[in-house]
DNA sequence: ATAATATCAGTAGTATAGTACGGAGTCAAG
DNA sequence: CTTGACTCCGTACTATACTACTGATATTAT
């Protein structure tokens, strides 16, 4: 079984040390082993949940619901069906934000096609004044 | 002109006293006069400043971004085109968070298509391999 | 006149996800 | 054996956008 150091698996994940400090304190990572130093010493598992983390952010979950993921996860009695759960109601919520954005979006193209002018002055701005009337 | 106490403009628009509290300290609100009482009374024109902060924070900007726009609008050399840089700038930013969210949306698509067992333990959770493994 | 409501200022706390700092102890290389 | 790099812990700070709380005035309603 491999050994890390905190330094060392920091690197390998691609954080900093004091991310890995902070995710003990909240608890999405387990205390590890210390040496007689007292320096923590991760090992394969560990590394294995750390690039968990790192996949289930890049899939938009937050630290929470990750931890939420892993709590599953060990929980026997839970079953793949509550995870799946959890993902419909990522889904949910991701296309919801695509759709808020998207409307942002449009607004944001009429607002910058009414604006021709580069000398104007900001008093006579189309985009200000339609944030201002709000007639979008 | 009208005049509003702070908790009148408050409900006006939307938000709590505490918030415009807030908007003072930050100075995307001008410090507003006062009655002998010391009580703030708010006027039209910042009815009409709150109005834009509003919009603007529908449109996706930041307080921090609200502020460049109302100063540039004050800013007697500010152009038109400079509110637009701005715009467009948004415009690529809220561009490149719909795209983000798309890719992720994908992958929880897929995720949660693989996954057909309502009884099946977090052992041979589809959706937990992917993650773990990174396979999509 | 009294009670209820509003406002005051300043400070602290919330949530999210970390980052920075400082002084002390530990490890590895020369 | 000393120097530099690494790690320890606790605390404080960052950014964003607020919200909550306290004890003291002020205003309003009955």
């Amino acid at each position: 079984m491999e050994h890390y150091k905190v330094g060392e698996i920091a690197e390998k994940i691609g954080v900093n040390v004091e991310t890995l400090r902070y995710y003990e304190k909240i608890k999405i990572m387990p205390k590890p082993k210390r040496k007689e130093s007292r320096y923590r010493f991760y090992d394969e598992l560990d590394l294995r949940r750390l690039l968990f983390i790192k996949r289930a952010k890049e899939l938009g979950f937050t630290l929470k619901e990750i931890k939420e993921l892993l709590n599953l996860k060990i929980e026997s009695t839970a079953t793949c069906g509550d995870i799946k759960h959890l993902a419909e109601h990522k889904l949910t919520d991701i296309e919801e934000r695509i759709k808020d954005l998207k409307n942002i979006k449009n607004v944001l193209i009429k607002l910058i096609n009414q604006c021709v002018c580069e000398e104007v002055s900001t008093e006579e701005c189309p985009i200000l004044e339609v944030i201002e009337q709000k007639i979008i």
